[in-house]
DNA sequence: CAAAAATTTGCAACTGTTTGCAGGAAAATG
DNA sequence: CATTTTCCTGCAAACAGTTGCAAATTTTTG
């Protein structure tokens, strides 16, 4: 791999995730740490990357505005949310699961649009309910703290007395084989029962999730219909998933 | 994750909620709690925050007084409050109707009370949410906008199944004869259910609420064992309610 | 085309940073 | 005033960065 090829890759990869640790593009690329300290040096001297203890950070670092849990990434957030705002028609049943990227989701809807949003997650509900021809169901049951939603059999049993047209999943790990997975039991047994209740599911992930795995399997890829990230359509990381027949957008 | 960008999550929390605790960042972000006293030292030295025994300030935090949501009756609300919080005992399973007293009452609850806070009130479920020791239920149905709370059958049928230790109402209108009444139908028959599934009911009141109607009947005074409003009990006004054999704090 | 020059890369020894931990001091709490 | 919580200090381990150097590669030039 050439130099200006190398440093031109670790460049998209600082503006895609916001930041970049040395000691994992050495591995993704193949060349030593001494090496790719010395690219980010250059491109740092560019201007091009904010040199840091560990790795890089992009420019707009200073600027990403944060998000309540630490996640920066809220441009690609955005982005993933205009994609699938578009989805939405007037009348709609939408399910949407919990996590940040729904909650953009939430904030993203078009003032017109007519439709019953049904959640279980407090801080997309919170937003929902800000919009004046959305009617919104709030799924009850225990709160777990941690991920702000509600979660146990009872609202498991609600979910299942439902039929939605379109499920939003906020997804953590997305990967061709595996199909979607997580590392929280509840939140797992929850999103079942959104995928079992929805006529059409989308996952909603952003780039760094995608061909991740986590413990707990969700569904296989073959139970979702469309994928939306932060990337164009085109991008060779999500090849595989047209081809086994998945929309992305 | 990179020093610089746990810093700047820090920052961005501090900017969030004007403070910060130590020991909430350390297991919000997993690293040890001296690692976030270095962090909030730095920053500190940058002017970034404030540091305080315990964590950080931000720095408008000198302009910002005590979030009042603007109302006059915040601090007679506040005295209910307290006067409330000391019925509930650790282990206790508590109902609570929606309102702005009984989010006062939710952000009274000292920190080391144990017990299971049970409400269709989303404004409540937040501010139980961030009691470290509360177990919160949510009981769901569709979302009445204007009064933040869940209202419909099935969070009543879900009321129904539940036998708390006591139960909280704000409460709009009282009257020594006609008992609670409010002009909200479905909120109407949510509190009736919420008489239903209690052991002890308690009705939060503002002094200029005593001695009026609404259209519709909650329920008639024998069925409430407390009044709290934010007078002495020896007030005048009152009496009529302790000659009724209800307890008035 | 081949030799020389310049650049790039990886290695090794060394230096600097970051982090968590153990203890004792200080502050807050009841 | 005793207990709990938070803070500070020094220290060691893990990690990241620097420097000099030599091998490999590319570019330049005779």
């Amino acid at each position: 791999m050439l130099k200006k090829e190398r440093q031109a890759y670790i460049l998209h990869q600082v503006n895609l995730h916001n930041k970049v640790l040395s000691s994992s593009l050495c591995t993704e690329i193949n060349v030593s740490e001494d090496t790719i300290r010395r690219d980010l040096q250059e491109l740092a001297e560019e201007g091009k990357v904010i040199k840091v203890h560990g790795g890089a950070l992009s420019q707009s670092f200073n600027h990403v505005y944060y998000p309540t849990n630490g996640v920066y990434s809220q441009n690609q957030k955005k982005t993933i949310a205009n994609k699938a705002v578009s989805l939405i028609k007037n009348g709609m049943f939408v399910l949407t699961s919990g996590g940040t990227t729904i909650i953009e989701l939430a904030r993203s809807l078009p003032p017109h649009l007519k439709a019953t949003f049904i959640s279980g997650s407090i801080p997309a509900v919170l937003e929902y309910m800000n919009h004046p021809n959305i009617e919104v169901i709030l799924i009850g049951d225990r709160i777990s703290k941690n991920s702000k939603i509600t979660v146990g059999p009872e609202a498991i049993s609600k979910i299942k007395q439902i039929k939605a047209d379109i499920c939003f999943l906020g997804t953590n790990a997305i990967d061709a084989e595996i199909g979607i997975s997580d590392n929280d039991w509840e939140v797992v047994q929850l999103k079942k029962a959104m995928i079992e209740s929805s006529k059409k599911i989308v996952s909603l992930t952003i780039a760094e999730k995608i061909n991740t795995v986590q413990p707990i399997q969700i569904c296989g890829l073959s139970d979702i219909d469309t994928l939306i990230t932060e990337l164009e359509p085109t991008n060779p990381l999500l090849k595989q998933y047209i081809d086994q027949g998945i929309e992305v957008l």
